[in-house]
DNA sequence: ATTCCACTCGCACACTGTACGAGGAAACCC
DNA sequence: GGGTTTCCTCGTACAGTGTGCGAGTGGAAT
C-alpha cells in the first residue's frame, strides 16, 4: 500500500518464446559466457548484444533491462552450488560444510558473482533449492522458529565475506599483474606504525597465498559451525 | 619482478597543498557529503567538482582517478569505526564485539560503503589502526601465529557478509520503495513449491524487521565469538 | 622582465543503459 | 487474394560516465 509493486524477473511470467529465434536461455548463457571472459564490469548489453549476432537493444524484448538480465544470471550461479540433500546426509555438518566450499568454489569459479551475491534478491528457483535444503539441515540439526534463518544466514554471510576479499584481489591482480616485492614493501611501509601489524606479515609466506586462504577457510568454517552447534545445546 | 609495481594512494606522497586553496581533505569531505547523500552510484567527478565550484578535471590535480579517491574516503570508514584499546580491556570478547557492532554501525550509516568494503585495499592510517587493534586483542586471547589473522578475518568476514545484504535492501527500499504486501505475496508464490520456505516466511513478521536483524546480528555474532573461543582451548 | 611553477579547466573520446518508434515478417481472419 | 494483428528487430538519440590532453592563469622567484 505505502509504495509500489514488488517487481523482480521472477515476479513477471516469461516471454511465451514461440519461435526458435532467441531466447531468455540463450541470453542468459551468453552473458554468463561473457561475464566469466571479461567480468561484471565488461557485461554490456551492445558487447551481449553483438555476441549473439543482434542488435543491443533486441535484447529488450526478452528482459526489462539489465538488473533483470542479472537476476537471471544470478540464479545460475545458485544453479552450480551443490549442497547434499539433507534426509540423506548423517550429520547437519557434513551439508553445512560442503554448501560453504561449494558456495565458495563457485564464487572463486566466476568471480562476477561476488558483486551480485547479498545485493540481488534471490528468488530464482536455483536459489530456493538451496535456501530450502539448507533450511531443511538446519531444521534437521534442531534449529527451532527463527534461529533456523539466523544459523543459515551466519554461515552464509561468513562464506561469502571471507570470498569477497579473495575474489576482488584476484581480480585486481588479474587486471593488471602486480609485483609480489614492490606490493609488500608498499605494506610495510605503510604498517611502519605498527610494529604487531609488521610481525604479522612477516610471519606469513606470501608464497603459499592459496594454500593459507584455504586453511583460513577451513578454520574459520570450523569456528562458524562450532559456534553454531553451540547456540544448539545452550 | 612479475608484475607492475603497487600503486595506492598511500603509496605515493599526497601533494604538498601549499596554496590553501584546495586540499585532499575538502575533497575528501565533500565526497562523503556527496555519498552519503546519493550512494556509490551518485558519485561522479562531475558533480563532485560542481560541488566544490571547481571543474570536474580538476580533481585529477590532487587525486591521480577516481580509484584513488575511494581509496581515499574508504578510509574515512575505518576511521569512524570505534574499538577500545585492547590493552585496556579485560575481556577479548568485549573488543571484538564493540569493533563488529560498531562496523556494522558505520556500515548502516554510511551504505555506500558496503561497496567497497572487502574490495579495496584496507592500507589507509584508519584501517591499519583497527587492524592493529584487533590483531592485539586477539593476540591477548591467546590465539598464536596465523591464527591471529585467520581469528581477525573470520570476524569481519561475518560482520560484513551479514550487513551487506541490509544494505542492499535498505538501499533498494530508499530508491523505490516497495509495497510489503506485493512483495510478500510474490515471494510466497515464488517460493510456493517448497513448503519449508514457506512455513519460515509465515513464522517471521514483516513489522519487525528491524528488530530481527538486530537479534540475527547478535545471534550470529555469539556464535562467532563462540566457535572462535573453542578453537582456544583445542 | 622573464621564467617557472602550481593549478584550473574546456574539450573530446569512447563508452554506458535504455526510451522511442519505425519497420519487417509471419500468422491469422475474411 | 487482401487486410489486420502480433511478434520481434534495431537505428537513432539522449543523458550520463571517467579521464587524457593541452591551453591558459596568476603569483612567486630569479
Amino acid at each position: 500500500m505505502t509504495g509500489k509493486q514488488f517487481s523482480s524477473v521472477w515476479t513477471r511470467d516469461p516471454r511465451p518464446a514461440k519461435s526458435p529465434g532467441r531466447s531468455r536461455e540463450e541470453i542468459v548463457r551468453a552473458a554468463v559466457e561473457l561475464l566469466d571472459a571479461e567480468g561484471l564490469d565488461g557485461l554490456s548489453m551492445r558487447k551481449l548484444g553483438a555476441k549473439l549476432d543482434a542488435g543491443a537493444t533486441s535484447l529488450y524484448w526478452y528482459v526489462a533491462n539489465k538488473r533483470e538480465l542479472l537476476e537471471l544470471v544470478y540464479d545460475e550461479i545458485w544453479g552450480e552450488m551443490t549442497v547434499p540433500p539433507p534426509e540423506e546426509t548423517k550429520w547437519w555438518r557434513q551439508t553445512a560444510g560442503a554448501f560453504a566450499h561449494s558456495m565458495r568454489r563457485v564464487m572463486l569459479r566466476h568471480p562476477w558473482s561476488a558483486g551480485l551475491i547479498g545485493r540481488t534478491p534471490a528468488l530464482g528457483p536455483n536459489a530456493l533449492e538451496v535456501t530450502s535444503r539448507l533450511t531443511r539441515a538446519f531444521k534437521g540439526a534442531g534449529f527451532r522458529g527463527l534461529e533456523i534463518d539466523y544459523a543459515a544466514s551466519t554461515l552464509t554471510a561468513f562464506v561469502f565475506g571471507t570470498t569477497i576479499p579473495e575474489v576482488a584481489y584476484n581480480e585486481a591482480m588479474a587486471r593488471d599483474p602486480l609485483d609480489e616485492d614492490s606490493m609488500r614493501e608498499a605494506v610495510e611501509r605503510a604498517a611502519a606504525a605498527h610494529p604487531d601489524l609488521l610481525e604479522r606479515m612477516r610471519e606469513s609466506k606470501p608464497a603459499d597465498l592459496r594454500e593459507s586462504r584455504e586453511m583460513m577457510f577451513t578454520f574459520g568454517l570450523a569456528a562458524v559451525l562450532d559456534g553454531l552447534e553451540a547456540r544448539l545445546t545452550a
